[in-house]
RNA sequence: GUGGCUGUAGCUCAGUUGGUUAGAGCGCCUGGUUGUGGUCCAGGAGGUCGGGGGUUCAAAUCCCCUCAGCCACCCCA
């Protein structure tokens, strides 16, 4: 182990990648502004059971993903958050912000899960969330798939992914179906593959994304959760699907569709590519009515999803470069003095302003054009003395001499 | 947690059956230019060969362990 190593599965976020990251989340943040999301963070870590009640204490994220530790009291047992629904919910219980209904969140942030590191999976990674709280009905499913599509559109990643639905039904529709399907597999038992038979009854509708190839056959004619589903909730989906129709959001149901946390019930969905490997869903989620309630609050619906921003990022390749600034090139002390009220004043006009600080003037030019630099403005003794500044474009390579006191409107066209 | 591949300069990589002082391109620095970058020319710096142990007269090269990355399983954002 060197210090210099990041821990495993970490990175440094170095300004070429922050920036393509911010993207994503400044897109997110915009876009979900116009929606009425109010952005909103809960802490980074919790007590353990705000994840575990609620994501599933035989889930495989809490069962041997979160990084769990005493905290030096030694008395409470903390996590590192793996996932925000749970904080969010948690926060929205705390301060019993029932009457603020429907509570729209987003989120953004790093998330901690102790996974092997592949492509788009690291152990810290960062997501961007959203949350509605307290709408039973549809409209809100409606609405939170369509933020995602219009983020995924703003993104310029839209065409490479595809949104994948599948209800799983209210609760008594899910219980009825859940003892049919363990009726029906019960019979396989000895010729499943070990992750099935451990899911059998934890969660058997995990079996239908199995890869194995008897499970595969074995599900194939297995009963299907659509056809087990109440009036209730057939009603329920069928106007989510009307609603995405109705916002030409395409989409395809995928009654194998079965997310890995307890707390999902009806709308179940994902956003996936296959431009990334095998970790192909950058936006995924689904409905949770009893999520608070698990947790000890007040019965309160909700509906949410996160998006992977590492998975968009790499998407969504290159963010444009930032404004190019103005490089400014003082050459000796006068000029230092001079020169640095003159930034002074430019920042205040709103130019981005790069300030050479040392070396002749052969460094400082060189470190202009590094910095991606519009316009160069000279200042030395001759210049002082006449009270201009040789003002230099960095493209052309034309100079010219320009009056001090005019600068800040010549340099307009820099801006 | 399991399996496969990989690790040589800041970056991307070459390095023959084990054999002198480990190379290239890009980047960086200096000079050609006393106050002119980006192009061009000349020169230069920079390497615990991921780390540790072993085999050998001799290891970047072979063996073992370990760390990390990548890819897949698993799982998911």
């Amino acid at each position: 182990m060197s210090i210099f190593q990041t821990v495993r599965g970490t990175h440094d976020q170095l300004p070429d990648v922050f920036r393509d990251h911010k993207r994503v989340t400044d897109t997110a943040r915009d876009i979900s502004a116009r929606y009425g999301f109010r952005e909103m963070t809960p802490p980074v870590f919790e007590f353990t059971q705000v994840f575990s009640r609620t994501m599933g204490e035989t889930s495989d994220v809490v069962t041997k993903e979160m990084y769990t530790f005493a905290d030096r009291s030694g008395e409470e047992q903390i996590s590192l958050r793996p996932e925000f629904t749970a904080g969010i919910c948690r926060a929205f219980a705390s301060n019993a912000l029932y009457d603020q209904a429907p509570f729209k969140a987003f989120a953004t942030g790093p998330l901690f899960r102790y996974e092997r590191p592949q492509k788009g999976r690291q152990r810290q990674f960062h997501q961007i969330d959203m949350e509605i709280l307290g709408v039973p009905g549809t409209a809100a499913d409606i609405e939170v798939l369509a933020v995602g599509q219009h983020i995924l559109e703003e993104l310029g990643v839209a065409a490479d992914v595809t949104l994948k639905l599948n209800s799983l039904g209210d609760p008594e529709s899910r219980a009825a179906y859940r003892e049919k399907l363990i009726a029906y597999l019960q019979p396989f038992r000895a010729e499943l593959s070990a992750d099935s038979r451990e899911r059998l009854h934890r969660n058997p509708l995990r079996v239908f994304d199995s890869k194995s190839e008897r499970d595969q056959e074995i599900v194939a004619d297995a009963p299907l959760l659509k056809d087990h589903l109440n009036d209730t909730s057939k009603a329920f989906f069928d106007e989510v699907c009307k609603g995405l129709t109705r916002l030409d959001i395409a989409f395809t149901l995928d009654p194998g569709l079965v997310r890995g946390l307890d707390y999902y019930t009806h709308t179940a969905f994902e956003f996936v590519t296959e431009t990334l490997g095998a970790q192909g869903a950058v936006i995924a989620g689904g409905r949770y009515d009893g999520l608070i309630e698990q947790l000890g609050g007040r019965p309160t619906p909700g509906i949410g999803w996160a998006g992977g921003v590492e998975r968009l990022a790499m998407m969504a390749g290159e963010a444009p470069a930032a404004q190019r600034p103005v490089a400014l090139i003082p050459l000796g002390a006068a000029a230092d003095a001079f020169t640095q009220v003159l930034a002074r004043d430019l920042r205040k006009a709103g130019y981005v302003v790069e300030l050479g600080y040392s070396g002749n003037m052969k460094r400082r030019l060189n470190r202009a054009n590094k910095v991606g630099a519009a316009v160069a403005v000279i200042i030395g003794d001759d210049e002082l003395a006449k009270d201009v500044a040789t003002v230099r474009d960095m493209d052309s390579g034309e100079q010219r001499e320009e009056p001090v006191a005019a600068l800040v409107e010549f340099l307009a066209p820099y801006r």
